[in-house]
RNA sequence: GCGCCAGUAGCUCAGUCCGGAUAGAGCAUCGGAUUUCUAAUCCGACGGCCGGGUGUUCGAAUCACCCCUGGCGCGCCA
């Protein structure tokens, strides 16, 4: 059936083309921003008119008079330079809220086609901590992936984590040194700390020769394949794997572990394809691909013949489209690799391992910035713990659902503040467009007012509230179609119709974070209908409507949420 | 040098792809609301040459061109 807009637009087009002969005529539907508007607003005829080089208003006319909407509009008008305005009627919404109500997905809608879509997102590198730095891509990763699983696409969620490369001869060396009960048995290892591990790995390579040279010789036997440098490889892989997974389990992430070793065998076929059919050639040495409209080219084997990420992402890129069967593929990275993703995707196209209806997006995200202006660093100077970053947020939500609801037990406070503090933290990443850097602030992200996850909650809560406190019967308001008196309900039941059609396009353009302002008007205009209209103490058939739409209300603030991977809790 | 991104209220940001009515929100500030379903709330006020300029258009934060400021990226790291 479609959202309410595409069906206004659809009718309203079929008058455009009636009136005027073109077929393709858009009626550019959009909720109007100012209420003597109405609730919607035609725009297509005044550019229409244009085209056409007729007078707008009288277009305007025309159209309208072909037009009947009675069935869902109480007033259609034409109004300034020939916009046409649309008043929804009562009944129509009340209806419509009633087959809201109805339906399981809340008028989230799976696409007309199912894809394979491919989320390449969160990538740590093994051998180092999750810092603050991993955050967003995980953080608008998961929301892009269950926005397309809500739209019923079969999604991929691919953690490309750096799992290869040179800096693993310098680690396997240094465990073997320091650890050679784990590297030969395996069951207990020494490294506690990651980032700990991987700096004294380091600084012994920079300060000691003859370590330096066995980490190269090291590097060599792993990637012929020794089997004990694969092994010792392996248990430095599963220790991080482990690390991650912590990570993953405190922010319900779910991700299917394909690193860059995977393509490891791939690298060679993929060179010598590209030279063969002359897509890539030598220069200095180096095997690279040209690519018009870009100053370096695209480089895909050194000088010393080793291989690059450009051919490893090259690599993942076909398996992903041939193997997979990935209709669109989605890198959720850092706005600076913006560049090599664009040469990426044109070497791709150049070599036929993407065909042309195949998408590949960059969903590029800005930085973290800290107050100074400048990206996110401990006072020391090294990056933010994602750990830390987690646990602090839970603490200081912690000290909130104390002082504000002390006589709840104890367990279920560190439940709440569980659900408040991460909330939060992914609440305030998704918020913002991706592609803008943001500035960290612990204060606005939990504070209790304003456009915040707590925010949100709290709406919720006190929506399930009124269920609790009036102990009410689904019976007791399941099946109706609510009354719709009051502009605080028209204004609420106009924006819960909304959900699918937002959720959706949220899903299109990988961002979140019209999901993310979607709720926050609702709940907005939500506490705007609890604060003037009675519940409970509503007269039949008035409290049976209200129900339903507090009912719709915490399911689509609750579905939403769950969009973006935002618990919430029927208390707080 | 070449390229990419950003510049909107005191602060933090939407809106820009696809041009519409008087440019929105949150915070901060100020004023108001509570015998009433969670005040972790609501209502109101204040606050803008949308970085600058030129152009296209009936209409520009949005499109084009030029300029200023800041950030970032640019062959053998990822």
């Amino acid at each position: 059936m479609g959202s309410l807009i595409e069906r206004l637009d659809r009718r309203i087009a079929e008058a455009l083309a009636a009136v005027t002969g073109i077929p393709d005529a858009a009626a550019a539907v959009k909720p109007t921003e100012d209420e003597r508007f109405g609730d919607f607003q035609a725009n297509g005829v005044m550019s229409l008119a244009k085209r056409l080089k007729r007078n707008p208003r009288e277009l305007a006319r025309e159209v309208l008079a072909r037009l009947d909407l009675g069935d869902i509009c109480s007033r259609v008008e034409t109004a300034g330079p020939g916009f046409i305005n649309l008043t929804v009627s009562s009944r129509f919404l009340s209806a419509e809220l009633g087959a809201l109500a109805r339906d399981a997905r809340l008028g989230l809608d799976a696409a007309a086609v199912r894809e394979t879509i491919v989320v390449d997102f969160s990538c740590p590198n093994v051998a180092k901590e999750m810092h603050i730095g991993h955050i967003r891509s995980t953080i608008i990763g998961d929301a892009i992936c269950r926005l397309l699983e809500a739209r019923g696409h079969d999604v991929r969620r691919i953690n490309h984590i750096g799992d290869w490369g040179t800096q693993f001869g310098m680690l396997i060396e240094y465990l073997r040194r320091t650890d050679p009960e784990a590297v030969r048995g395996g069951k207990t290892l020494a490294i506690g700390d990651l980032e700990e591990f991987y700096r004294a790995a380091k600084a012994r390579f920079d300060a000691d020769p003859e370590f330096a040279e066995a980490a190269r010789r090291e590097v060599v036997k792993l990637q012929a394949g020794d089997p004990e440098s694969v092994a010792v490889w392996r248990v430095i892989c599963d220790v991080s794997r482990r690390k991650f997974e912590e990570n993953y389990a405190l922010l319900d992430v779910r991700l299917e572990e394909m690193g860059e070793s995977f393509y490891n065998g791939f690298l060679p076929e993929i060179a010598a394809d590209l030279a063969a059919r002359g897509i890539a050639r030598e220069s200095d040495g180096a095997l690279c691909v040209f690519l018009e409209g870009f100053g370096a080219p695209f480089m895909v084997r050194k000088r010393d013949g080793g291989y690059l990420y450009a051919t490893t992402d090259l690599a993942a890129l076909k398996y992903r489209v041939e193997a997979m069967g990935a209709r669109r593929i989605i890198y959720v990275t850092d706005a600076r690799q913006k560049e090599h993703f664009r040469q990426l995707f044109a070497a791709a196209r150049l070599a036929g391992y993407a065909p042309e209806d195949v998408r590949l997006e960059h969903a590029a995200f800005g930085s973290i910035l800290g107050a100074d202006g400048a990206p996110l660093k401990t006072r020391a100077g090294r990056n933010v713990l994602l750990k830390d970053v987690i646990a602090e947020a839970v603490a200081r939500a912690r000290r909130v659902v104390a002082e504000k609801n002390p006589e709840l037990p104890a367990a279920e406070q560190d439940a709440i503040a569980r659900i408040i503090g991460v909330g939060a933290l992914k609440y305030f990443d998704l918020r913002q467009n991706p592609s803008s850097d943001y500035v960290f602030d612990w204060d606005r992200m939990l504070a209790l007012d304003g456009d915040t996850a707590p925010y949100l909650q709290y709406a919720y809560a006190r929506v399930q509230s009124i269920f609790r406190k009036g102990a009410v019967r689904e019976e007791e308001y399941a099946g109706v179609d609510p009354l719709i008196d009051a502009r605080v309900e028209a204004r609420l039941g106009l924006w819960l119709l909304r959900f699918g059609e937002t959720a959706a396009a949220a899903a299109r353009d990988c961002r979140p974070n019209i999901v993310a302002g979607y709720l926050y008007e609702l709940a907005a205009r939500f506490t705007a209908f609890y604060g003037e209209c009675p519940v409970l103490k509503a007269e039949e058939p008035a409290r049976a409507g209200r129900l339903l739409l507090c009912r719709l209300t915490a399911r689509v603030l609750a579905a939403g949420l769950r969009l973006l991977g935002i618990e919430v809790s029927e208390r707080m």
